[in-house]
DNA sequence: TTATATGCAAAAGCTTTGCATGGGT
DNA sequence: ACCCATGCAAAGCTTTTGCATATAA
């Protein structure tokens, strides 16, 4: 990771301005799950808990929240990752910092990783296909012998 | 693939045995749906579709599915997958026909696929983050410039 | 005979939507 | 002014669970 707030600053500045090009305005409890993302949005965060991060000052409803992360989605801002337990999370769509997830089986925890071999095999893979790729998802399940590391 | 059935059969036979194994008992719900599974669980079907599938001579309620296919994904025989839409597919677990699901973004269409230099990366991944691996999942999602090719 | 399997119906969640109100531009 | 944004509550879904009954072993 670069510096301080740097990449918070970007996404939010880049975020806003594509909202506002889409035809969007800026409501509070929009602008405040916006924030919410551009904050702790690094990683996979659920409807619900991006609008408990957004009660700072107003709250945002967990209906708003629902509707932001779809707009956020359509426009590309947002991943999406369906959870085995039946529960969407979302994270920032930030190409600097694009990882995937390995998830502890045991108790899990969720640790977020990056591998160019990885992205260079599926791009392989795309152009075989024939594919144009607009978006992919890895999840790796599995255990740590010695427990899981600190994220 | 290889010849007619015999895949089909493979699977069919150990799981029977693993579940007999585990302690579970042949009731006519739990065979046939494990028969619809050997027969068209190849690739993503949902709860429902097992269950109307299963709907030959008798039934099996929706109830009796989703058990059989938890008890199926425990016992490491049946792959689990949650889908935008919030609904979970599943498709069995034969190593011998292992592969990942590509998307296209405007129809929906799955396009199953196997590769092995993403397996290989997939398994230095793992290797790197101290990993021991249980499961993966790979989706990739897009467009083909000249419509998804026939399955 | 005893523990498991099954179906039905109810419950439990998460997510979406209708509608009336408030707010941005 | 006009249209979008928001909250609340209700509706919609998939998935899970309780319970009584049937059935493997």
């Amino acid at each position: 990771m670069t510096a301080g707030g740097a990449d918070r600053d970007r996404w939010l500045a880049h975020a806003s301005a594509r909202m506002t090009a889409a035809g969007l305005r800026a409501g509070a409890a929009r602008t405040a799950v916006v924030e919410t993302l551009a904050r702790e949005g690094q990683c996979l965060l659920t409807a619900a808990e991006i609008a408990a991060l957004s009660r700072d000052g107003r709250a945002a409803s967990i209906a708003t929240v629902y509707r932001v992360v779809e707009e956020l989605s359509e426009l590309g801002l947002l991943h999406r990752l369906d959870g085995r337990d039946g529960v969407a999370r979302f994270e920032i769509a930030d190409p600097e910092h694009h990882h995937h997830h390995a998830v502890d089986e045991r108790t899990g925890a969720v640790r977020p990783f990056h591998d160019e071999d990885l992205e260079a095999a599926i791009a392989a893979v795309a152009r075989r296909l024939g594919l144009e790729l607009t978006g992919h998802d890895v999840v790796l399940r599995g255990t740590w012998p010695q427990g899981p590391p600190p994220t």
